[in-house]
DNA sequence: ACGTTGACCTGTGTGC
DNA sequence: TGCACACAGGTCAACG
């Protein structure tokens, strides 16, 4: 599912609902997707916590407690966390529960199991999984186009395997990565090593260009995706390439292709993308 | 250093 | 309607 948009949009739909919260309770349906501490551990570490503040990082939650913890969550493919009633009706893959004392809760639904959570000591960060190793953010103002020159520099390979490497550069996913491919008209197999100077700086203005558009369109529906409380995003309504395989490319009219590159679907249009 | 593949899971859509 | 199969916003490990 999630990708820096969506995510960023978690956050900040989830912000005003969970920062100065203390956590009462936590319940764990399924512990599988904790992955560090031990469930026990992991629930007397967290039962009577305040939140402190909700942060991202990369495709990462990062929420800050008051006692010196992180909690560090991935959604992964199918993840969702809403904020609910503790009435509402539960949906059968909640996994994870962590319940306020004004009556509402934070969920941790998903259907994949994919997801990861761990609660670790603030700035232990290499023991949440890849977090410590993420490139830089593509939105901040430090990712100047020198950085990113830097960042390709020497590097070799398909441009698609270089986008969703997040070492080099944190939150691209299969949908913007794609889009963001279509919009510099760059074809996903091309060689980064290849790339001009003008070609380099179109993929740049592009990465900030896609990714800021799906910020402010809060993210993409296809399938799963919902903000921190359970509503759908819009830019699936402005994808020009990822889930349009066959359909009519909106530049050129030629009919979108589909193929498999670095092991994950991938639209483009033959004509305009080199 | 790069590329490919399978593993982790469940659900949905397709074609027969 | 049933069944088999491919595929899905991600990442990681194990190969060649």
């Amino acid at each position: 599912m999630p990708e820096l948009p969506e995510v960023d949009t978690v956050r900040r739909t989830l912000e005003p609902f969970i920062v100065g919260r203390r956590i009462e309770s936590v319940e764990i349906n399924y512990g599988g997707i904790i992955k560090k501490p031990e469930p026990a551990e992991f629930i007397r570490l967290v039962e009577g916590r305040v939140i402190r503040v909700i942060k991202r990082r990369g495709k990462y939650l990062l929420i800050q407690l008051d006692a010196e913890y992180t909690l560090v969550i991935h959604l992964r493919m199918t993840g969702q966390l809403t904020i609910c009633e503790r009435n509402s009706a539960l949906s059968k893959h909640t996994h994870l529960i962590f319940r306020f004392e004004n009556g509402r809760e934070l969920r941790f639904v998903d259907v994949r199991k994919f997801g990861m959570v761990y609660l670790i000591p603030i700035g232990a960060w290499h023991e949440a999984g890849g977090l410590a190793r993420l490139g830089p953010e593509p939105l901040e103002d430090e990712f100047t186009l020198c950085s990113f020159c830097e960042i390709i520099k020497g590097k070799k390979g398909k441009l698609k395997a270089f986008l969703l490497d997040q070492t080099r550069i944190a939150g691209i996913g299969n949908i913007y990565a794609d889009e963001i491919m279509f919009a510099a008209g760059l074809s996903p197999q091309r060689q980064i090593e290849t790339l001009s100077s003008k070609e380099t700086e179109l993929l740049y203005e592009n990465i900030r260009a896609k990714l800021n558009e799906g910020v402010e369109h809060q993210g993409t529906s296809i399938r799963d995706y919902v903000n921190g409380l359970g509503e759908k995003g819009g830019f699936q309504h402005r994808l020009k390439v990822y889930d349009r395989a066959g359909q009519p490319c909106a530049r050129c009219g030629t009919s979108l292709l589909k193929a498999t590159v670095c092991g994950r679907g991938t639209v483009y249009c033959p004509h305009c993308q080199h």
